[in-house]
DNA sequence: GTCTATAACATGATAGAC
DNA sequence: GTCTATCATGTTATAGAC
């Protein structure tokens, strides 16, 4: 069973990354979450801003989750950096260009305006970056060379998810993916190491 | 002299790239740029949609001389990106995080909200790649690997002001740089070049 | 805790005097 | 073409019955 303030951050979540923090109303979120509208006052008495920051940091978490489902799997750096671009597209085409990252839509709408709100967007971003460069020990890489590539991949995700979403093509997302994949290889050369996942 | 519609223009396209188009009021727009309040649906009939429109255009063609600025003096192509990226980076740091591409903050809200909005974002992007291809050229680069150059030059770009911008940090801007100039070292090898600026 | 009515304000847009 | 007053609507937030 769902409770109310669970579908209320969902909806949030959902309206707030397509329409963004502006130009979604807190009465079309409580609408798509069937919940009445005193209950998102109750469950959220700062209002809206407090619900905006507990969806930036709900949804963020739950992304993170998507790092281990197509990099873990891998065989070796490489191809983990593959399926992750692939799944990118996938997810581009499988919702009509509609879905993208959770949190960018926000982040850069108040990079500038909202500090709390910006907070959360930061906090979100150094929690990826942080598992990732945890993550891709794995494969061998020493925290350095770990955490530039982690940074290097959100970066060109991120962009490739503005481009390919405004264009509505799958082509800036494919050369983000063969991008990253020559930033790994240059890193790998460098060390000397072969990206083979390591035994645990 | 500047006239009253451009006044606006540029008022519009502060405040848009800024505080997003939603979160950005018209009376706002009108204040900033010291116009009357009539002056703007005098200029623009289709009211708010009309001007988000033109400043995004018209904002976007402006940020196109950026490329020229970098790129064109640089001897050969690595140092023309490491220029481009410091760019970057300084501009980061002399606006306080605050200033960043004037498409981008936009482009996510309305992807998949106002398809007029969506639609001239993405004529922006593709100017963006065409130009970046055409001039690529001048080091040598063929049309094919100049166009994935580019589009991953702008991924990189686009991504790390997202990340820099939230997390008040350079260091996604310096990883994207060095991360589009492996890219670019994998290209010139590939190809056998040198990527030194050709003979006019 | 659930739900509704409504307050207080901001929004985009328009009418019409000058 | 400039400028102001105003409309209708949508916004966030609150009060208070149940």
């Amino acid at each position: 069973m769902t409770g109310t303030k669970d579908r209320i951050l969902a909806a949030g979540s959902e309206l707030f990354r397509h329409g963004g923090y502006s130009g979604t109303g807190v009465k079309q979120i409580v609408e798509k979450a069937g919940a009445p509208f005193g209950s998102l006052y109750h469950f959220f008495p700062g209002g809206k801003e407090q619900l905006g920051e507990q969806v930036l940091r709900t949804s963020g978490m739950e992304y993170l989750q998507l790092v281990d489902l197509f990099l873990t799997p891998a065989p070796d750096l490489i191809s983990g950096i593959e399926a992750y671009f692939a799944a990118g597209v996938n997810v581009l085409l499988e919702t009509d260009y509609v879905e993208g990252c959770p949190i960018a839509t926000v982040a850069l709408e108040v990079a500038t305006t909202n500090e709390v709100l910006r907070k959360a967007t930061a906090d979100v971003f150094t929690a990826w970056i942080d598992a990732g460069t945890e993550k891709l020990a794995i494969f061998g890489l020493p925290p350095e060379a770990a955490r530039t590539l982690t940074i290097s991949l959100i970066n060109s995700l991120e962009g490739a998810f503005v481009l390919s979403r405004s264009m509505r093509s799958t082509e800036p997302m494919a050369v983000a993916g063969a991008s990253v994949v020559d930033v790994a290889r240059r890193l790998l050369a460098e060390l000397g190491q072969d990206g083979k996942k390591q035994a645990a």
